[in-house]
RNA sequence: GGGCCCGUAGCUCAGUAUGGACAGAGCACCGCCCCUCUAAGGCGGGGGUCAUGGGUUCAAAUCCCACCGGGCCCGCCA
């Protein structure tokens, strides 16, 4: 359908129309789009961010500006390698999705056991695709990421140098939740069971037993509960062992050295213990020296952290159920602890507003939990631990702690009892994870792992300052990035396995893929000249691009150092500064809180504030036919499908016009399709337009339709500067296209007007659909790419609210008659329209003004009536009351607007006469003045853009 | 669980910040016109308890509260 697209695409590259060179008589923008992954085709997710860049683009070049919009490929990452293991290993899922979902050739297929085949494969499919949709990029800037760009990859080498300098870049340790077989970490979509399971922390608490130096080891989320410590549970069944670490003999269940060995401890274990034989000891609790039995509970997991839990009755549903099990002598516990269960009060250390003394008691007799196998537990568990820790106050019993809010406490209690050598940091995973290979996760703490210093509060605070001095599009989002700053904490930016680059001092290691794409634009400031000057890499020192992109160091050291010649530095140099800051990013939501939150705060670590980003812009997450898209479920179209199914144009319009701001766009097929042909249509239309079309003075009309093209173009433009793309689409399409129409019905058309016209419609169109808009203008006879013309001039004076307020007279008029012809009984075959006379025009003009001013509607008519004549007052009352109604229900905006207008109603609507007459399908159509109508008009009163019609 | 956002015609969305005009637009749908046919084009029409329930107000889609439903994010995926 669209056979001219790929006509256009080549004369666009032929005259190299996008492609950006510096030029410092003019000024820039510069636009860039986060690279996609390239594991996959483009989707319309993609384009829709994408276009609403090349919207953006586009009208900005046509503004005179000059455009940057490079493009380039992210390679980074796991996916790739991960993807192309599992077609090696023969995966089924794995096969259907590049096939079905993909569409990737059964021949091609075979060679993607090459993650670098793949990636290559992808990037030349989409690299297609970007073209084909119209995107005005300049591809002499493209790249791709990973150690297969060794220019990219020195640049990312310098970034995280100079980070490292800086001291951003730091080691550490982390958890993971790990796969013990396959030694690897275990991801969401590696398990299955478990999806959306992080590792948690616990602490570790350890209790003396009496007599002994050993101690057994019990885990908790509630630290702060110590002090309502009334024993300690252990299965008594259960394997547990002895065993040393750091010195200390510790006892814990039989799963959990494996655990601790994980989390960086060494571990030796000593011998086996039996959970009965554990029974009836006791312990000392921290803080209190409480001393506390060993009691048998079953609801004790020996997997779940140590298998040791210390029961706070008070507040812990689980732990007054084993109470009260135990102490009625429930047979399937060991005999002989009763009598200490009996003797056991609860303790309750924590104050909740609209709770009794022991909320656990409550909550497990309200929600009628029988005992401690009774599922109904966790959720009262849950429910209970939740409103205390948001709501609770420390009770008097609880140290230096009582009177604080739980959440306060809670980290100091564990703060303290770490410090007295009481409690350590345990990792372990709240619900079971199993991974692919069916076997059972565990916490694994990785060290020596290398971490970007989000958490750093200087540079936090300097990030939120950029934040505040960015424009945020939509401003509602700005509040995220703000939040997103607070939140983040040191940041994991390195990994060992997938593509990448690696990190110059620790090569093992490769930069992970939200950490390499965050400075990478000023890549593309200086990546033309690299190739032009076919600079190598070695050439590329860290020193170089420091003074590339810093101007520090000394210019002829540098040229000496790096073997590129000062003269080759400079120009580096200036094109860098001519190009940079990035004036727009965009991207989806979803990337507001890692990438583009991250790209901010790289920029402020890395750049002068001068060169920090102008404009960031987000948008919603494209939907299909109304639901997510999945590939998983099949929910799924590629960028290249809706090409092909309805072109570049109408696919561009319909993702633009259907969402902005934060909306989740929907792609409907259906609304594509009525695109597509509203869009296909437009060359006739035009086309036939014209042809219909003759020469002729200029009348009202003319001036009316150019009155309404400047609205639409000031619309565009408003809309365009905020990326606000549906609005400007609708205002570019659409609405002009109703212009058209109404002016086609009202009068003749005439050449000239509609030329004009229709060329600058077109012009205002062009970012939009570029394609059509290029057609269009061919056909018109224009000459050069509209691509490259001017956007369309707002002419104020061009303005005209006279012809404006005379068709709006008109169509009022015409709907009047028609809504009265719909109601009336009688046939009639002729209207009467009696418009306002100079008396009405000025009751009206002084109703507005006094209401404008404050008055009442009641003072408004005394101190109208006041002013007039004796005789006059009884009919100017009943003007000045017609005039209030007509205020209320027209609104006073809108009728000074008309007021202003001044228009000569009768002759207005003299000369629309035959227009009303064909419209309404009346015979004769009568104007008159309100003091010559006579009879007939019933009281009513004519009032300015308020005639009486009276249809007869 | 926490943060942010959204729920208005069949569909996609305006309108909500500063409460007041019959709640609008585009598309779809239906009817008519044009036409050798199809697509396109022209004209007209029907269609909404503004998610629900309370409250504030002379007046609420708009402000407040509650509730229901949906989306994005909450770090080792990108």
């Amino acid at each position: 359908m669209e056979e001219y697209a790929s006509k256009w695409m080549k004369r666009w590259e032929e005259a190299r129309a996008f492609e950006a060179e510096p030029d410092p008589k003019r000024r820039k923008v510069f636009v860039t789009f986060p690279f996609p992954y390239m594991n996959g085709p483009l989707t319309a997710g993609h384009i829709f961010s994408a276009c609403r860049i090349d919207t953006f683009a586009r009208f900005k070049r046509m503004q005179g500006f000059n455009v940057l919009y490079p493009w380039a490929w992210h390679w980074t990452g796991q996916p790739v390698v991960a993807a192309a293991q599992r077609l090696k290993e023969g995966d089924p899922v794995q096969r259907r999705i590049f096939l079905e979902m993909d569409r990737v050739p059964e021949k091609e297929l075979s060679k993607f056991v090459d993650p670098v085949y793949m990636a290559t494969y992808y990037t030349a499919e989409n690299r297609q695709v970007v073209k084909s949709m119209g995107l005005s990029i300049d591809w002499r800037r493209e790249f791709h990421t990973s150690s297969y760009e060794p220019l990219f990859d020195r640049f990312v080498r310098w970034q995280y140098n100079r980070l490292r300098e800086l001291g951003y870049v730091v080691k550490g340790t982390h958890p993971v939740v790990w796969c013990p077989k396959d030694k690897s970490p275990t991801q969401d979509h590696d398990r299955l069971e478990g999806e959306g399971v992080a590792p948690e922390e616990y602490t570790l608490i350890k209790f003396r037993l009496d007599g002994t130096d050993e101690y057994l080891v019990a885990g908790t989320l509630r630290a702060e509960t110590i002090f309502g410590i009334t024993n300690i549970w252990v299965k008594p069944d259960g394997k547990y062992v002895r065993i040393r670490v750091d010195g200390q003999v510790w006892v814990v269940s039989s799963e959990t050295p494996g655990k601790l060995a994980e989390q960086l401890m060494k571990v030796e274990v000593l011998s086996e213990v039996k959970g009965s034989e554990l029974l009836g000891r006791i312990c000392i609790a921290p803080f209190t020296g409480r001393r506390v039995p060993v009691l048998p509970a079953l609801f004790v997991d020996t997997g779940s952290v140590t298998g040791i839990v210390y029961s706070v009755p008070a507040h812990a549903p689980y732990d007054l159920l084993a109470l009260r099990d135990l102490a009625s002598g429930d047979k399937r516990l060991p005999s002989g602890f009763g009598q200490i269960a009996v003797g056991i009060s609860p303790i309750p250390v924590i104050k909740l507003a609209g709770f009794e003394e022991i909320p656990a008691a409550q909550v497990v007799d309200k929600a009628g939990v029988k005992d401690q196998l009774d599922t109904k537990a966790e959720a009262a568990t849950k429910d209970l631990y939740n409103r205390e820790f948001h709501s609770g106050i420390m009770l008097e019993n609880s140290g230096k702690y009582s009177g604080m809010p739980v959440s306060e406490a809670k980290a100091a209690v564990i703060q303290d009892l770490k410090a007295a050598g009481y409690a350590l940091s345990f990792y372990d995973l709240p619900e079971p994870v199993i991974c692919r290979c069916n076997t059972s996760c565990i916490v694994k703490v990785l060290e020596g792992q290398w971490f970007l210093t989000y958490g750093d509060e200087v540079w936090k605070s300097r990030s939120v300052e950029a934040i505040r001095r960015a424009r945020i599009l939509p401003e509602e989002s700005r509040q995220q990035f703000i939040q997103t700053v607070h939140w983040l904490k040191a940041y994991p930016c390195a990994r060992k396995t997938g593509l990448g680059t690696r990190l110059p001092w620790d090569e093992e290691w490769l930069v992970e893929t939200l950490s390499d794409s965050t400075v990478y634009m000023a890549f593309y400031t200086i990546v033309t000249q690299l190739r032009r000057y076919q600079i190598k890499p070695e050439q590329l020192t860290d020193s170089a691009l420091t003074y590339i992109f810093m101007g520090k160091g000394s210019l002829s050291s540098v040229a000496e150092e790096s073997g590129m010649g000062p003269e080759i530095l400079e120009s580096l140099r200036n094109e860098f500064l001519y190009w940079y800051p990035v004036d727009l990013r965009n991207s989806g939501k979803d990337l507001v809180s890692n990438h583009l939150t991250f790209f901010i705060m790289q920029h402020v670590a890395l750049f002068e504030e001068s060169h920090w980003p102008r404009a960031v812009g987000v948008n919603g997450m494209v939907q299909l036919e109304g639901a997510r898209m999945s590939k998983s479920h099949g929910n799924f179209v590629s960028a290249k499908d809706l090409i092909n199914e309805y072109g570049a144009d109408a696919s561009r319009a319909t993702l633009l016009a259907s969402a902005e701001a934060l909306d989740d766009p929907d792609w409907r097929s259906k609304n594509a399709a009525d695109m597509r042909d509203k869009i296909s249509s437009l060359p006739s239309f035009v086309q036939k337009t014209l042809s219909n079309s003759k020469e002729r003075e200029g009348d009202m009309l003319d001036r009316w339709l150019f009155s309404q093209l400047q609205r639409r173009i000031i619309a565009v433009t408003e809309a365009l500067e905020e990326l606000r793309t549906r609005t400007a689409f609708y205002n570019a399409f659409f609405a002009p296209w109703n212009d058209v129409r109404w002016y086609l019905r009202r009068t003749t058309p005439n050449r000239s007007t509609l030329t004009r016209f229709f060329e600058e419609w077109i012009r205002l169109l062009s970012p939009f659909v570029p394609f059509v808009a290029e057609e269009v203008n061919e056909r018109l006879g224009g000459k050069g790419l509209i691509s490259l013309s001017n956007w369309p001039e707002i002419r104020k004076e061009s303005i005209d609210i006279q012809a404006e307020a005379a068709e709006e007279l008109v169509d009022g008029v015409v709907r009047d008659i028609k809504g009265i012809l719909g109601v009336v009984k009688k046939p009639v075959t002729s209207a009467l329209i009696v418009v306002a006379d100079r008396r009405a025009r000025e009751a009206l003009k002084e109703t507005v003004r006094l209401l404008s001013s404050g008055k009442k509607e009641g003072e408004v008519i005394g101190e109208l009536v006041a002013s007039q004549a004796d005789t006059d007052r009884a009919s100017y009352s009943k003007l000045v009351q017609a005039a209030l109604r007509h205020c209320r229900e027209t609104g006073i905006e809108r009728i000074s607007r008309i007021m202003e207008a001044q228009v000569d109603e009768a002759e207005v609507l003299t000369s629309a006469s035959d227009f009303i007459a064909k419209e309404t399908g009346l015979k004769s159509i009568k104007i008159s003045y309100e003091e010559e109508a006579g009879e007939g008009k019933k009281g009513r009163t004519p009032l300015p853009a308020k005639p009486v019609i009276i249809l007869t």
